[in-house]
DNA sequence: TATATACGATACTCTGGAGTTCCGGATCTC
DNA sequence: GAGATCCGGAACTCCAGAGTATCGTATATA
């Protein structure tokens, strides 16, 4: 990040062979890579960006760290990269349809779901303070963490508009993000644990009464309108 | 931070004069720790906590860094400090009385609170990764940053359901944190300007509705409920 | 087998920044 | 005036940690 890398060829043109696509030697173990990327954001999420260290990581990872410098070239890039390999983790259970809004987005409530959300929004603060210094980073955190929770609800409502269980013209993009950064803003600075009951508080408090239904009686009225 | 520091005694006690509470020399120029305090703030904003150094804080201070660790054992204090005393930067206006929640909430919405909260969220991100180390860090941001806007958004709803404009049982706690939860989310992550436009929207595409009020046209209708 | 590269492990260099100390000068009490 | 403490400024110590180099070993090609 200080200092230009060094361009790493990845491969020698010799005198007497100019095509030589076979390299010598023992392979890259390329396992290893997703390994030390999760040693990082393990280590990342305990200790922020600051307080990581590369030692801690290669440790954690079973890795040397000549290793770790062999395929990135700073300790920014790890984390820039890493953070943007959470998105492959998620868990891609498909989407209840239960019939209700209501209904769907109480069945997205798992102790699972929880548990892994409050250390990916630990992670989540572990970078964003250097943020500021890499943008690319911003957009990596928002599609792993952010978006995908909130893709997951715009589906859902999508569909309650389309049976016309909430009105046409309700601002879906704007009331999906409402979750997550209520969340956020919970794990982050009240720095309280987040449960079944403050998700139901925010789904029957918020989310539905701003799309037009009322609170757990609007499941027994989810018939579309004329 | 890593050492204790050696316990500073504020005043000497002699064989002779054990009462001896008037200290001799210079005094301390007491305004100096609000330039310092100021200073850090900007620093703060501009290059994150770890960006920040203390001689840029004492350079643009005009302050030599013995003056600042003659007040501060240690950078994290001295942040600490800097974030708790953001609270008193607060412009106090007087809140907005249209007669409408959607006219007070609109109301609210002037160049220099969104230029002023703007800054506020830069700080917010470069002191987000200690807060993990430092919870009192966490404490302050949220009641330097967040909760003077919440608290505005509780004060005018309270109001409107006072006179029956909304309804008794809305979760006025829950709603009154959404816009400061969504515009963090929007400056820090999406990294966006928070302009007069989003927050209407907010206000007429979330807020309102999730208080039983339907947009603009709402505020024709602000007559107490039976 | 000879060569080349990857591996984990360890020791090393080097730099930035936290925190300390000293200086000349200013300002206070006595 | 004398001594104490402040000030801004600058030089200094000290250390954690990023990044590099090396070693013995493992695994690949030729």
């Amino acid at each position: 990040m200080k200092r230009k890398p060094a361009a790493m060829l990845t491969h020698d043109v010799t005198m007497h062979v100019v095509d030589h696509p076979t390299k010598l030697g023992r392979k890259r173990d390329l396992g290893r890579d997703a390994e030390i990327l999760d040693a990082a954001l393990e280590v990342l999420s305990e200790t922020g960006y600051e307080g990581m260290t590369i030692d801690m990581v290669a440790t954690r990872a079973k890795a040397g760290k000549a290793t770790i410098y062999r395929r990135w070239p700073s300790k920014a890039e790890l984390v820039i990269d890493a953070v943007g390999c959470m998105k492959k983790h998620e868990a891609t259970a498909p989407l209840p349809d239960t019939g209700t809004l209501r209904g769907d987005l109480i069945a997205m409530i798992k102790p699972q779901s929880i548990e892994d959300g409050e250390k990916k929004f630990q992670i989540m603060a572990g970078v964003l303070a250097m943020i500021g210094q890499a943008p690319e980073l911003a957009e990596a955190a928002n599609a792993a963490i952010i978006q995908p929770r909130a893709t997951a609800n715009r589906t859902l409502m999508q569909r309650a508009k389309d049976r016309g269980e909430i009105a046409a013209d309700c601002d879906i993009d704007t009331v999906s993000l409402v979750t997550p950064s209520m969340v956020a803003y919970r794990v982050l600075l009240l720095r309280k644990t987040v449960d079944r009951e403050y998700l139901i508080s925010l789904i029957d408090g918020v989310l539905l009464p701003a799309l037009g239904l009322s609170g757990p009686a609007a499941c027994e009225d989810a018939r579309p309108r004329g």
